[in-house]
DNA sequence: TCGATACCATACGCACGAGTATGGATGGCA
DNA sequence: TGCCATCCATACTCGTGCGTATGGTATCGA
C-alpha cells in the first residue's frame, strides 16, 4: 500500500518520534500506538525507537507533553486581541468549527482517558480552556456564577460535538447545514 | 482483594455473561473485557465461556445487543407521557443529571468508538435519542430547523458532560454547584 | 585517516490473552 | 438406576507486541 511514503534518509531524532506519534494517535487513537508499527511508518526498525526511548510509554508521555506545548496557544492570543467583547464568542466558535485538524488529537485523547498518563494532561488542557472561556463570558456580561456555568455548556458542547461527528459518522451532516448549525449555536450560547 | 464476591453455585447461561461484561465494560472500559478476567470475576473458568460463545467478539456482540434492547425506553415513555410539553424539557434534564448510573455504559462505550462493533450500536442508539430530542423541541414550539439543532446542541452538551466528569476527573463540581449547573442549563437551552 | 559516538538492524526472550482439545461433574428423564 | 445433554476444569497451542542483546554503519572531530 504505502509501507514507505517517507523517504526521509536523514537520521531521525526524538522529536521526529514524537511527531509520528502524535499523527498515528490522531489517526488511529492511543491504542494503535505500537512501536513496531511506528517504526515501520518511519521506515526503521524497533532498534532505533530503544535508542531514542526507554519505553513506549516513555514516547507516549514526551507525545503527549509536546502536545500540551505546541497547543492552542495562537488561538487564544488572537481571540483575546479583539477589541469588542461581544464579537468574541462569535469568532472564537466559528474559528473552532471550522479548523479541524488540530482537534483531531484531542478528540483521540478524549478516547482513551482509561490511560492513566493521559488524564492529568487532558485535565490541564481541559481546565485551561474553560477558564477562558468563562473570562470571555464574564467580559460579555455575564455575572461570575453564570459566567462558569455557560464555559462549563459550551465546552461540553465542543467535546460532545468532537465524539459525535469525527469518531462516530453520525448521518454525514452537509457543509451548509453545519454552518446553520454553528449559527445556531452561537445565537443560543452567547449573551444577548 | 475480592476474588469470590459472588458465590452463585448455581451453573451460568449466556445472559449471565453478558450481563457480567456489560458491568466490566462500565466501570473499566471495553478494552478491559477480556474472558479470564471475567470467568475469574464469576469464580469459573474459560472452559465455561467457550460453551457459552465462540468467540470473545461475540460476547461483546450480545452484550451490546443486550444493552441497546433493555436501554432507556423507560425514561423516553414517561417523558412522552406527561401532557404540557413546555414542562417536557427541564423534567428530562433533571432526571437524566441524576441518575448517573444507567449512562455509566454508555459513557464506557463512546471510549471505544475505534472498535467497529460498537460504532453502529452508538449510531443507532444517539440517533434515536436526538430524533426523540428533536419532537420535544418541536413540541416546545421551535420550527423543525431551529429544533434540530438545538437537539444537537443538547445531546452534544450531554455527550461533553459525560466525559469531562466521569471519565476525566475535572475540579469535583459540588453537588449544589452541580444542581446549579443543570438548572443554568434549562435555562439557556430550553425555548423561553 | 582513524577512532569514537550516534544511529540503526537482526535476532532473540518473554508475558499475556485468545482459542482448542479433552476429560470430568451434574442434573433431568426414561 | 442408568444414560445423555449440559456445563465446567485443565492443559495445552499460537499470535502479538514489548523489551533486550549485540553487532553493523555513518558521521565528525582530531
Amino acid at each position: 500500500m504505502n509501507a514507505s511514503a517517507k523517504p526521509e534518509r536523514t537520521r531521525l531524532s526524538a522529536e521526529d518520534w514524537e511527531d509520528a506519534a502524535l499523527r498515528l494517535i490522531a489517526d488511529q487513537g492511543v491504542g494503535a500506538l505500537a512501536v513496531e508499527a511506528l517504526a515501520r511508518q518511519l521506515g526503521v526498525t524497533k532498534g532505533s525507537f530503544y535508542w531514542h526511548f526507554r519505553t513506549r510509554e516513555a514516547l507516549l508521555q514526551a507525545a503527549l507533553e509536546r502536545w500540551e506545548q505546541y497547543g492552542e496557544k495562537e488561538v487564544i492570543s488572537q481571540i483575546e486581541a479583539m477589541p469588542d467583547p461581544r464579537a468574541r464568542l462569535p469568532e472564537l466558535f466559528r474559528r473552532v468549527a471550522h479548523e479541524i485538524a488540530p482537534h483531531r488529537v484531542y478528540a483521540a485523547l478524549l478516547k482513551a482517558l482509561d490511560h492513566p498518563q493521559v488524564v492529568p494532561v487532558m485535565a490541564r488542557v481541559s481546565q485551561r480552556r474553560m477558564e477562558f472561556l468563562t473570562t470571555i463570558y464574564s467580559e460579555a456580561g455575564l455575572s461570575p456564577e453564570e459566567a462558569l456555568n455557560r464555559a462549563r455548556l459550551t465546552y461540553a458542547a465542543y467535546v460532545g460535538f468532537l465524539q459525535l461527528n469525527f469518531t462516530l459518522g453520525l448521518p454525514r451532516i452537509s457543509h451548509d447545514e453545519f454552518d446553520a448549525y454553528v449559527e445556531h449555536m452561537i445565537r443560543t450560547l452567547t449573551p444577548a
